[in-house]
RNA sequence: GCCUCAAUAGCUCAGACGGUUAGAGCGACGGACUGUUAAUCCGCAGGUCGUAGGUUCGAUUCCUACUUGAGGCGCCA
């Protein structure tokens, strides 16, 4: 007997009639005088779940299938018939039901057949997968893993595994987490008491990368396109529903691109991304459009028609000031625009994803490619409504005597990025990325709001239970 | 890191201007009914009112500290 997965028998692939086995967690029991009990089954492979119809004559009716809870695991056995109820098109009619676990005590097994709130699951991440909400997420977070990747490898891009240890602390994006393997209680000294790094694992200090983009410029500059898709950590003490200290991070790089170049491949990739979950995952975004956002479906389904507006900070300032809304931060040419200044343009002034372009010099990492004007700098946030930054990204500067000046003047040791600046002394090249937060995006596709909720363990101050 | 709010049943919450037996819905459990499907109907159980102090004749209620959680801001993806 064949085993299939709920998503195979849903599928009309497998022929009605046909002698089946599924496995999973019981989703609901309901009991029928008539002599047969209903067990929705679910297993992960899909939002839907399957009917078994099981009749009292098994032999393990009385003892099993009448002590059956929600997320009890089983193996079933039967034969796949259309069914004679509605509300599904297949049902199994079972043979045989094996229960591999019972669920202990269903009066306190946290994951109840009732709604529960986001704060109560978290504190249960080990069992919220069980849920419909986490398990949708968890579908679609593959579904735009998957659907990065694809949009990358297509067109001609090749993954650089680059390092999670780091020993530059001057990337610049944040506080680093330290890795070390010495005795903290008691670490060696040097002559003038200072911890001694050299005795330390790598020789010198190190620590959890903040971003791969350094590294794997490099590989670019022999590659012409790449990218990194991986974790990256942060050691802010931010507490809001769109940081995490570990997460999850994509950063393409081009060669021989501008900052236009490099606005039409984030583009083109988000809209890749989120026609693939319309496509894939039709069922999952239905739940969210139900019981979280109601907007959800037709917002992807404009991002995929229509083209993001695009605006230099310059512009955007004007309009901002132009719309005569009163602000609580200040607001001027040269500022670091506040979250309630990117809202209020991408969310009221555009209502659309709004690429903003050419960023004062200042607010803006030393890498990034001066402009011109020797005022601003070929900079690029994109901000979706309702979730803020998902993409921040920039034409990198190629210049030698430019980047190294910029340096300087940003007090970052030329000599601690040697390696980088070589880049612009053998063989430099105009090139381009940005970085993805996968859960932003996520959260910004699914109407889920709280990035926590976007990735299985989340990691944030105090808190790295599971 | 700053500001604000919260903590009462397994979950979500109500409540008492300090006073005898702290309530509801959902869930669990039991029963009725039924090719059911967030089933429906009836019933039952379930609480050291976050922790530690303080004020008081008396504190779950007021005060303080702490812990935990949430939201906003900053940092950014």
């Amino acid at each position: 007997m064949t085993v299939y997965s709920v998503k195979q028998l849903m599928s009309e692939e497998v022929k009605v009639g046909s002698e089946v086995c599924v496995r999973g967690w019981v989703r609901s029991r309901r009991d029928s005088k008539a002599g047969l009990s209903f067990v929705t089954l679910s297993d992960g492979s899909c939002f839907e779940a399957v009917q078994l119809v099981i009749e009292s004559k098994l032999a393990n009716y009385e003892s099993d299938i009448l002590n059956l809870t929600k997320d009890c695991a089983i193996i079933a056995h039967g034969t796949l018939v259309a069914s004679q109820g509605g509300g599904q098109k297949f049902e199994i009619q079972a043979s045989k039901v094996e229960v591999t676990g019972f669920v202990e005590s269903p009066d306190t097994y946290p994951v109840s057949p009732k709604r529960h709130t986001v704060e109560y699951l978290r504190e249960h991440a080990h069992l919220r997968i069980r849920t419909n909400l986490i398990s949708s997420v968890m579908r679609i977070r593959n579904t735009v893993s998957m659907a990065i990747h694809d949009y990358l490898q297509s067109n001609g891009f090749y993954w650089v595994h680059t390092p999670l240890i780091t020993a530059s602390d001057c990337e610049g994006a944040g506080e680093l987490f330290k890795v070390t393997t010495l005795d903290l209680a008691n670490p060696p000294r040097d002559d003038k008491g200072k911890v001694d790094f050299k005795q330390d694992f790598f020789g010198r200090e190190s620590y959890l990368t903040v971003s791969g983009q350094l590294n794997v410029e490099t590989y670019c500059m022999g590659l012409s396109k790449v990218y990194t898709f991986g974790p990256t950590f942060r050691a802010e003490n931010s507490n809001t529903t769109r940081h995490l200290a570990e997460f999850w991070m994509v950063e393409p790089e081009i060669a021989f691109a501008n900052l236009m170049d490099n606005a039409e491949l984030a583009q083109g990739m988000l809209k890749h991304v989120f026609k693939t979950v319309l496509n894939k995952n039709s069922d999952d975004m239905g739940f969210f459009a139900q019981f979280i956002d109601q907007n959800v479906v037709t917002r992807l389904e404009q991002m995929v028609n229509d083209d993001f507006e695009m605006i230099t900070y310059t512009d955007a300032i004007k309009r901002l000031e132009n719309s005569g809304k009163q602000f609580e931060n200040p607001l001027y040419w040269g500022v670091d625009m506040a979250s309630e200044h990117e809202r209020y343009l991408c969310e009221e002034l555009i209502g659309k994803p709004t690429i903003v372009t050419n960023y004062p010099k200042d607010i803006k990492a030393f890498y990034m490619r001066q402009n011109e004007d020797g005022k601003t700098v070929a900079a690029m946030d994109i901000l979706a409504p309702g979730v803020g930054e998902i993409i921040g990204g920039a034409q990198r500067e190629e210049r030698y005597d430019i980047l190294h000046a910029r340096m300087t003047e940003m007090e970052i040791e030329p000599e601690a990025l040697a390696w980088y600046l070589d880049l612009r002394r053998f063989g430099s090249a105009p090139h381009a990325g940005f970085g993805l937060g996968l859960e932003r995006a996520v959260s910004y596709i699914t109407g889920v709001q709280n990035v926590r909720d976007i990735i299985p363990f989340p990691r944030t101050p105090k808190n790295a239970a599971f």
